[in-house]
DNA sequence: TTGTACGCGTTATCAG
DNA sequence: CTGATAACGCGTACAA
């Protein structure tokens, strides 16, 4: 292991030098800085970050907390946590991933996915900065990120309208949590503004269950309906229901929301709301990163995007 | 922050005393441990992984390394990632992801998926321990772990055989890696073994090229044929295929090869050969660890196992 | 069985 | 602008 002093001597220069040509370098002269660079090549140092966090009083890791049954966490929750580890690697930090809350001296701070209303109040009591994926309940003041769910289903509402659905219906997750109320209202304020008469039903989140409700409901579907869906997994179920009489996209037409993986595995492709991970993760990290180093609480609201496919008319 | 001083002062011995009760607790009186033990609880101490790891020339950090587009990567990979950072959690350390490779020094080991056989020799290379998630390549000593595919797909092709189908055929993936070939060996063996006539189609690992490729030489296939799969992403357009003409699982059987998630959401549900991730993580692991610990090479193949569900008949 | 002194690699402070 | 020193929290070697 090559370290600070390695360079000095090499250089010709003391520790602390080296130090700051890395962390300060607008404290230092040109030439000792190109020199010191040099030497930093030349013997291949890389800097020790556990020293630095002892120091520093830092641990550069941070805990994603997954408060979802690990086993049945959507493909979407794993490519979010692929996209996180990557912007923190590049920050030099670590992941640590946990699935119960734990006050953890460890870890500079945290990101919650799949929270409850009932995990809110030990959220809050945590002693490191916290950053929520997912709106905030209305009467915390908490950090968060999430994509703007409301927008989303407008986008997908619209979308059905505007490609001459006549009669739409709206088919959400049997959950109370903000994202799903959101998902819904984009449904029910892009209807009111279109003067169009709603029709909300609820499921749990899985493909069968949402097959099942179409089938049993399917006499009272009129041609010519568009189906608006909380998730992909849902509008899969929707769309084999509705195939069973080969009726997608001219009868029917359905679209997602999720835009993750099974959009793509699914026959016909589903037209479906996109969430942009990447951004999702960069914006998460860096409202850690707000609150961490300038203690301020921040909350985005990141746009998704229509991916026209195969569920909806051209 | 409370460290080892503040024990050591709530429990009136010194640091030392402290350090060997959490690290050598057998060279030390039962009276001092039980005091030691009572101002640890009292005072709430969290051993520091930082200092620790500085003065044990250690980093708590496992990279794992995805070699693959990480976009496109299967959900079994990230839940695989799951299970791995939980295990690593269990043991103090943390995870780091990466997508190149790189000799650094902030690691201890690395975990790598996804690999190609053009990236052995960088791999070798490595100054810390690697374990393949994926059996090695013949002529290279390097630990790894992977599911017994061989013994998978002989498990996928004995159950169409046993559920009575005349005709048995496999669709594989067009990669020459270790593991595809293996799977290609557990239908050609198991077909041999039965006086049985084999015939291997190979596409890539889409459902939607599957389909194509069932589509086009669906007028040879005779009825009451088996279809050893893969991959379930190619086992999802093989039976979407087959339903065209509503035959799975009576006239057409089908086994996919994964259990992870795709199997569930398909309709119908899809038998499949099921690799059992958590240990998997587990022994990609210990792997490292007795790489890290003893210098020991170690490999091991784990057993999945055949999910029937509703491709293949009761 | 228990304690003292020192060092791990880095950075902040303060002096030059 | 640069350097010497101390400190971060812990574990090892050695001493008592």
């Amino acid at each position: 292991m090559v370290n600070l002093a390695d360079v000095a001597r090499q250089a010709h220069v003391s520790k602390m030098t080296v130090s700051r040509v890395l962390n300060h370098p607008e404290k230092v002269s040109v030439e000792v800085k190109t020199a010191v660079m040099a030497a930093i090549d030349l013997i291949g140092y890389q800097p020790n970050r556990i020293a630095k966090a002892l120091v520093n009083h830092q641990n550069y890791v941070i805990q994603f907390l997954v408060l979802e049954d690990i086993d049945t966490v959507e493909p979407n929750y794993a490519i979010l946590l692929l996209q996180l580890a990557d912007v923190l690697n590049q920050k030099g930090y670590t992941l640590e991933i946990s699935t119960i809350i734990t006050d953890n001296d460890n870890i500079d701070g945290i990101i919650v996915s799949g929270w409850r209303q009932s995990d809110i109040i030990a959220l809050e009591a945590l002693s490191v900065p916290v950053v929520l994926y997912g709106e905030s309940p209305i009467d915390h003041d908490m950090a968060y990120v999430d994509v703007d769910n409301r927008y989303g289903v407008k986008l997908a509402t619209k979308h059905l309208i505007q490609t001459g659905y006549q009669k739409i219906i709206y088919i959400g997750m049997s959950v109370d949590l903000p994202f799903s109320n959101e998902r819904e209202l984009g449904y029910l304020d892009t209807m009111a503004n279109n003067r169009r008469v709603s029709k909300v039903y609820n499921v749990d989140n899985h493909s069968h269950v949402a097959e099942k409700l179409i089938d049993n409901i399917m006499t009272q579907l009129s041609e010519n309906t568009g189906v608006v869906c909380a998730t992909d997994r849902i509008a899969l179920g929707v769309v084999r229901a509705l195939n069973k009489q080969n009726g997608v996209p001219e009868q029917y037409g359905v679209v997602g929301f999720d835009g993750v993986f099974i959009d793509q595995i699914s026959s016909p492709q589903l037209t479906t709301i996109r969430q942009p991970f990447a951004q999702i993760a960069q914006s998460l990290v860096d409202h850690l990163f707000l609150q961490l180093e300038h203690g301020e609480l921040g909350m985005q609201r990141i746009v998704p995007s229509l991916i026209r496919r195969d569920t909806t008319r051209a």
